[in-house]
DNA sequence: TTATTACATTGCAATATTACGATTAAATAA
DNA sequence: TTATTTAATCGTAATATTGCAATGTAATAA
């Protein structure tokens, strides 16, 4: 298969997934990190920032940017992408939810 | 390839990455969001409320006990799945660091 | 002992992901 | 116009993930 049952699962529940997977990699863990430090950058900066070949950076923006996290601005012959802040409290609001289900925890059961 | 090339990132980013993956799949939320519901389960439950087979709900409750986020215990001819709480809330404090990131953030650039 | 029950493991097919070389596209520079 | 620069896209190989049927294992019940 290789495919999930996204069907049989609430919306929320697949949004979660969905948010979770983009953070999944390494690389695009590092990217944000990045944006968030410079609040600017280009495509061409991360390449020599993360160590990884110009296709594979440019693939991993693009997956960051369809979940809506980052947006980029054409500059000439270079691409501008930065952080989406209003996506990202979105998402970093759902995030937060799920991780705080423990908060009503009353300890462990075995 | 399909592989992620780990060695060039730091210890943080790829513990983010291997967290974040692992809440990448909704059958695996909702596993999670079952057992603090519950605070307790056998397995067996879950395949009714899941609504996947019992192998793949093992499959995936391997994962979260491979990175610690749920422990069993065995009881008769079932086996007992909790939270661990202690490592949920490591996890959790690693995740909101980087979720929290925006905090000092000036808006978006572009 | 011989079921039965509950879960884990194995093996496999279908699909997804990661990475990169080669190429393309679009803007600027000469 | 013809480079050059920068990033996106295409194509492909290697590996990972998802899901399940079949089977194995370990504890209890008959």
């Amino acid at each position: 298969m290789g495919l999930a049952k996204t069907e049989i699962f609430t919306d929320e529940q697949n949004q979660i997934a969905l948010f979770a997977k983009v953070f999944g990699h390494p690389a695009r863990v590092a990217i944000l990190q990045y944006l968030f430090k410079l609040n600017t950058c280009i495509c061409g900066d991360l390449v020599e920032e993360i160590g990884l070949a110009q296709p594979t950076i440019s693939q991993h923006l693009k997956e960051l940017k369809n979940l809506g996290l980052i947006k980029g601005n054409v500059e000439g012959t270079s691409v501008c992408y930065c952080i989406d802040h209003d996506n990202w409290s979105k998402m970093k609001e759902t995030m937060q939810n799920f991780l705080d289900q423990d908060i009503s925890g009353q300890g462990d059961c075995c």
